[in-house]
DNA sequence: TCTAAACTTGACCATTTTAGTCAGGTATGT
DNA sequence: ACATACCTGACTAAAATGGTCAAGTTTAGA
């Protein structure tokens, strides 16, 4: 069970845009070069935060993306939704016929998994970016 | 972001096992059948939760595994560091000289993540064999 | 008006991980 | 002896991951 790149980038790609939108669009390029993240791949994260709406976008020279809203309205739900970085325990949640293992039952541990996700996700719908620009600054090691 | 068959089966596994278990050894094969699980990957995974010292073995005809302690005292921390079923939210955790991204500090976002691991782990930690056995019954959908 | 910065889109790909299969064993109760 | 069941290690197809690459469009500022 891991968080792929993508999310973690997601996060640290916003956190480090809220830290500067309030003067003037945040460029792909410096986040790039600020966290170590390719530009390429930010491209392709930045297109999905957009078509969620929690960026906008500014073209053109000086422009770049800025915060569509408040960071205490962003949640880590909706970042990863959007990047699709999903909580998911079990393969078997939608059939509508069938249970788990193929049979007419649920799995024996299918609440277990259940139980899990809610956990999980109870954790980032209660952290916002806010939470992060308060209590994450950079550290040494 | 998601957990891996091996895992869910070890604790779908162990879990059919625990059930039968007071009365005799059971087969690999049985449990197979009743939890749908390919047979040479469940004799990877019981390879790993003997050497973890979480069931035992019981060689030749009528033989099988039996639990080697008692259902409570399973937790789920265990069956997964057994299977090497892992909750990881940073790549970066050992480097000794480097934080994350490479330079000389923690990324922006690395106490969430450990946070983050904390609050997953908590979880296991308090989910033992025993309490699936009580509130997990095979249901039909 | 020209140009460079910056967003936009979509195809492509190497590597790693996953979820097994396969082919041999060895031990033991009946 | 023989069937059952554990045991071991090598192998692999398919999917996911973590990107790269190429070819644009838009717009601020000189």
């Amino acid at each position: 069970m891991k968080l792929t790149s993508k999310g973690r980038y997601a996060v640290m790609a916003l956190v480090d845009l809220a830290r500067f939108d309030n003067i003037n669009p945040v460029s792909l390029r410096d986040i790039s070069l600020r966290q170590g993240i390719s530009l390429d791949y930010l491209e392709q994260i930045f297109s999905k935060l957009k078509k969620n709406e929690i960026v906008k976008s500014i073209r053109g020279t000086q422009g770049g993306y800025v915060l569509n809203k408040n960071p205490n309205d962003i949640k880590l739900t909706n970042i990863f939704n959007a990047v699709d970085e999903k909580v998911k325990t079990v393969q078997c949640k939608k059939e509508s016929k069938r249970g788990c293992n193929g049979k007419a039952t649920k799995c024996i541990t299918h609440n277990l998994w259940d139980e899990l996700e809610l956990h999980i996700n109870t954790f980032f719908e209660n952290k916002s970016l806010k939470d992060l620009l308060n209590h994450n600054k950079e550290t040494r090691v």
